[in-house]
DNA sequence: CGCTATGTTGATCCATATCAATAAGTGTGG
DNA sequence: CCACACTTATTGATATGGATCAACATAGCG
């Protein structure tokens, strides 16, 4: 793998801290790869081969059943994704596909392992990264289980908002198919959620989202930290 | 604390291979506690000063939002519960009250972190630990976006037989109303899918559940390892 | 520029929640 | 040990959130 994106790979909390040759070794045995958009980069059920980095572009995460299929989160550069598996060596619970163009760090499972189990700061580092992971999607679960459609919604726009540094108008990360996907809604339903949520002074055309009254969207929103807050 | 608990808190894969004189310093600065039932030990939002063990009786974490209020999970002896808030010295995401009369072990959190900073084979467990907890709550939430509340049901019933070495009779292990809010739904709807699973040979006479062709359940239920294995 | 995928809107249907009434347990104190 | 109170479970009637189906509009994209 070109030397040249060691040192982005290298800003992630999860090998920041870890000793040089560690990485290096870490480093070594990976490969980068460019993917055309709406490429399945992991199937679930598969073995977890390699731990996967974004480092430009973006991936979808998302599961099936019985024919269904649901979005579980986007990745944006420059982060890992399937780190549980990896660590576990148990099948993927998530399948993968680029959105766009997208560049591609694999790096061998068994690599992350043999590391992990000699570099304390490592392990130290994948425990935080890990109890991150957990936290998010038990505030997922929370979200969807206490929480009406049109309230999933109002707060995700706040928390894009937020995002945004607080402007009050701002383009949608992620279309809005995906978008009702990942908040457990149909396309049609989220049309009809942005529509509902206009008495609350939001505004949406195209990608634009203008919120006018944070506020009012809040008190209907009522945002929690213990669901909402993506960095506890 | 009595020494008579060691044994058992020993057996847990967390703290069985570490070496004795962390677990033991873990040990000292921990004590048990005998509760009533309906005792609340754990309020969301709370910062996280114990570790939890369960020794006996049972426990329910649970979330609320805006007045509402549902199960996360149900934690039976002998485990430990809110380990990723201890870990990141953050605060607890679910509240916990009992279910029965209870024994919990409280484990100082700081000492968790100072014994996990210096045991790399308690590091090694604890990373173990919080991959399956991160995968367990992928699978509620894939459990939850994917199926109906029959179907969820119809999956939640196999796992139990399959709990109680696929006998066709069976126990329900918690109360109803609690097992509506786990699965995502209200307790009259509940009512009503039992009803639903009739015609799949699902026969529930108060907690006494008897599944009369398994195949059939299956059929309908379409179990999958990658939603409703709990061991991997 | 036209094709194809995405988004919107309306009509309708279905799953699930809510409300209300009753029945069945469960626990407590006399 | 029973009677009472209280919680839990069931059942029916109804309301509603959200899904589905269908038609059309719009926007990217080759």
């Amino acid at each position: 793998m070109p030397r040249s994106h060691f040192p982005e790979i290298r800003t992630l909390e999860l090998f920041q801290a870890m000793q040089e040759d560690h990485f290096l070794s870490l480093m070594r045995g990976s490969y980068v790869q460019n993917f055309p958009p709406q490429i399945e980069l992991i199937n679930e059920g598969d073995p977890s081969d390699f731990l996967h980095i974004v480092v430009s572009g973006s991936v979808d995460l998302f599961s099936t059943w019985n024919g269904r299929e649901t979005s579980m989160a986007t990745v944006h550069p420059v982060s890992t994704f399937i780190l549980a598996a990896t660590i576990k060596d148990a099948p993927y619970l998530m399948s993968a596909r680029t959105l766009e163009k997208s560049r591609i760090v694999l790096v061998p499972s068994q690599d992350v392992r043999a590391v992990f189990d000699i570099d304390p700061v490592f392990a130290h580092a994948i425990v935080a990264e890990l109890a991150q992971c957990y936290r998010s999607v038990v505030k997922t679960t929370k979200n969807l289980k206490l929480r009406t459609s049109l309230e999933r919604l109002a707060n995700y726009l706040l928390r894009q908002q937020t995002h945004a540094e607080g402007a009050a108008e701002f383009d949608l990360a992620i279309e809005k198919r995906r978008l009702a996907s990942f908040l457990g809604m149909t396309p049609e339903n989220l049309s009809r959620a942005f529509k509902g949520l206009r008495a609350y002074g939001v505004e949406v055309e195209g990608i634009k989202v203008h919120i006018s009254d944070q506020q009012d969207l809040e008190r209907f929103a009522k945002p929690s930290s213990l669901i909402d807050d993506y960095s506890t």
